[in-house]
DNA sequence: CAAATAAATTTACGCGCGTAAATTTAAAAT
DNA sequence: ATTTTAAATTTACGCGCGTAAATTTATTTG
């Protein structure tokens, strides 16, 4: 038996026996037609395999069934691992993922918002770039379209922010270290590319302050996002100098801190908290890799699934409810203390 | 001066004076109209800010300047990379990248196929997930669409392949290790998910016997892309058993040597090449985390940076010629020893 | 300056689908 | 079986753009 080509909902349509417009109420919504009308169309679909043009329901439909999701950069781990958590949410609430990443520069950050609008999305999740993110240009794209900011919060943008609460959790790791060693300095870049660098700065500096220490920031050279990298450069060079006036570092992230941690290894430093180590490290985010480094990285935990999947949820009630928040809803999750072997 | 909001390429024509079919012509191939007019729309389009909608452009152009790019695993930091190199030579070539990861999932990989069909592109580059592919639906797909695959070769799919040679990457760092101490055991998954594992490990097989060592293989249980953690867990086992038949280890891709690395560390062992040392471990294919492991990592390199380039250009070529290959070309890149400080 | 050529405009249709209105058909309720 | 109600069909148009053919306008050539 001869299948015949089918190349549009047109040609499904005859060779179904259904027509197109009923056809294209099914597949915007199955159970919008007659269940006996259903399995006739569905029979029809195992015959002949056929998949509606999604780009051409975009164009048309006023909302599609699109999120989408936009992060800072897709090869830093954290917002890999973090785009393909959402991912997951998405599919499981019937949506389809667009996932795009800003490689670190604004321009790309708009016009992956420009790009979204063509496809009507009924929400975006995005990771703004922070600082250096074109906010009111992300604010018009967000008066348009149902939009959920995580990891980066911008004032008044978007219906909802979701994130970690930098502030506890610096302080978290701050009141740890104190507690059981020497205060720590801090590690982190001058002009730095991530966005929540200045939050984590100024807290460590309140934190350092409350506890009656005197705060001491190690701000080092370095452009972009390859941040193990500069740890590892500045690192070697801070550690060599030996002009540290503490044995402990708070790294701003942990892509950093690896960095160190490597740098440490090679010029001969014991890192660890056992009597005979000359210095501890830690980190923030616990970053996939941070498990991996050694000593492992003691660090404060972003808990990347909770971010996720709160996002992903709040998103879709906004959506489900079809009209915008009455109120910016803003989520801090605390971190929590991750102890391992580096401090 | 009040801006008409220009919705279409419709608006655009009557604010700008032009045609709409010269524009259409304009935005297909700007050289394509005389320069005067030229001049026109691109004044206009400063005062108007234009642009067409691609997917309405994808829609009727039977073919577009959509570039596919296809990876197994987009948070796997060694896709991520290599994605962001093709990505940059795409668009240094004037065509418009979409990136598409699989999830490690053949039938996510078929409809990432599936899906770039609809929007026309002029090529794809794409590495496969390999033995798990769907290989005679990915062939079908490269009939319609010229495709250079990468990192992973399929047997007569797509108009070339290019990757590193495992033969002689596997050989140059089994001949080096035995050179410079015990011969190496090979650390790999029972079932790997990765593509180039088989010919790994029967490339060790061979070069082992060939220098008239015995080959050994340490073949772990786990399942999936979560290699470090594998790497690390079964490392543990291995190495606190005590059985180990050598110091040396190859593991088959630098993910599960960051793993083993860890576990080794964590376990007391010194790892490196000193003569206090107690463990060798070398990886494969100069993972971007590879240069910040503790030690750093002794592997081979794949150049991302030439196999990203020769790849894109090998399709940009194909596209050029507006005809397929003749002849299907597999460019096998060498590997080249990274030595540093694990082995 | 006229003729030859090149480019732009007009007109009209197509892509694959959404969707609204009017109509017909089928199912549910009386 | 008849009425009510719900769902499917028919018809027709729209989305934003590509593109072909016929025509007009502008540029180049001799």
């Amino acid at each position: 038996m001869s299948q015949p080509k089918i190349r549009n909902m047109e040609d499904f349509a005859s060779v179904s026996g259904i027509s197109r417009p009923t056809l294209s109420k099914y597949f915007n919504d199955p159970a919008s037609v007659r269940s006996s009308t259903r399995a006739r169309i569905e029979t029809a679909l195992e015959r002949f395999d056929f998949h509606p043009n999604i780009y051409a329901m975009n164009q048309n439909r006023r909302l599609t069934k699109n999120i989408g999701i936009v992060v800072p950069n897709l090869s830093d781990p954290f917002f890999a691992e973090m785009a393909r958590n959402i991912e997951n949410w998405v599919i499981k609430a019937g949506f389809r993922p667009v996932l795009l990443g800003s490689h670190g520069d604004p321009e790309q950050e708009i016009e992956n918002l420009d790009n979204l609008r063509l496809i009507k999305p009924a929400g975006v999740v995005m990771a703004p770039l922070g600082r250096m993110s074109l906010a009111s240009r992300i604010a018009s794209f967000c008066e348009d379209v149902p939009t959920v900011l995580f990891d980066s919060n911008i004032d008044d943008i978007g219906e909802a922010f979701v994130g970690s609460n930098n502030v506890q959790s610096v302080c978290l790791i701050v009141d740890y270290l104190c507690r059981t060693g020497q205060p720590p300095a801090f590690f982190e870049m001058k002009t730095p590319a991530n966005p929540n660098a200045f939050k984590r700065r100024n807290t460590y500096v309140r934190a350092m302050e409350e506890l009656g220490h005197e705060p001491r920031l190690i701000q080092v050279d370095g452009e972009g996002w390859n941040l193990e990298e500069i740890g590892f450069r500045e690192g070697t060079k801070v550690l060599s100098e030996g002009q540290l006036p503490t044995d402990t570092i708070l790294c701003s992230n942990d892509r950093l801190a690896i960095g160190v941690l490597s740098a440490a290894y090679q010029l001969g430093f014991k890192v660890g908290i056992e009597g005979d180590c000359d210095l501890r490290v830690a980190g923030h985010d616990d970053h996939p890799f941070s498990r991996y480094t050694c000593p492992t990285l003691t660090t404060v935990s972003q808990d990347y699934e909770v971010i996720a999947e709160k996002s992903a949820k709040t998103l879709f009630e906004l959506i489900e409810s079809e009209k915008r928040a009455e109120q910016r809803t803003v989520t801090m999750l605390d971190g929590k203390l991750v102890m391992r072997g580096s401090a």
